[in-house]
DNA sequence: CAAGATCGCTACAGAAATTGTAGTAACGGA
DNA sequence: TCCGTTACTACAATTTCTGTAGCGATCTTG
């Protein structure tokens, strides 16, 4: 079982995960990972925060099964981080239209 | 224009978006306005933040059109929000799959 | 009219999270 | 041996968030 979230009082699994995607740059490094497996540094790089939380957020994306570390070639979703992605796709092409009207 | 979010140094859409639901307690307000409108004082409460912070959240997310203050009912979703709330709607049913395999 | 309740919201000090920079230990190849 | 690459850690400075108290406006009740 995945270690309380820290807003997350109830333990119901959807305030789990909105908890947990809710933290600052966890869905952004999902994101980065959509298409093809990052290294570490990679991801640093694309994404603009510190190592140390950078390492945090992947340490809490592993455990939640989202994300693991293949050694061969980096960071890459779990079938159950891809399942998570396929939701998240429609997004990308929602933020456009939401961008037209703000 | 919605202001630079502060992760997001590029602009795209996407980005400003991720950045903007990245934040802490950004996703679990728009979720506690899934179904009604609240309060400032019943969200205050749902969700268990300081007030600093959800009023921080709730001027971010009333800049992005996505949360209106209706002064009859209270806080509620836009029909950009709802458009997005609705792209999140399968989250609560995979939820329950995602925890059955942590 | 006065007192109380409720509304959104703000002030502020202490606590916690994040950044930015530097560096470590392990491994592979030249 | 030396160099490059890997994931990752240490740590002080900075930023964000919390927890509590309270403000000013508005509405209701006596």
């Amino acid at each position: 079982m995945v270690k309380r979230a820290r807003g997350s009082r109830t333990g119901r699994p959807i305030m789990v995960l909105l908890d947990l995607l809710g933290r600052r740059w966890t869905l952004r490094i999902v994101w980065e990972l959509r298409e093809e497996p990052r290294r570490f540094r990679e991801l640093q790089e694309a994404i603009g925060a510190s190592p140390t939380i950078i390492n945090t957020r992947l340490a809490e994306l592993r455990q939640a099964r989202l994300v693991r570390l293949d050694e061969e070639a980096g960071y890459r979703l779990t079938s159950l981080g891809e399942e998570l992605l396929r939701l998240f796709l429609p997004l990308h092409v929602w933020s456009e239209k939401w961008a037209k009207a703000i």
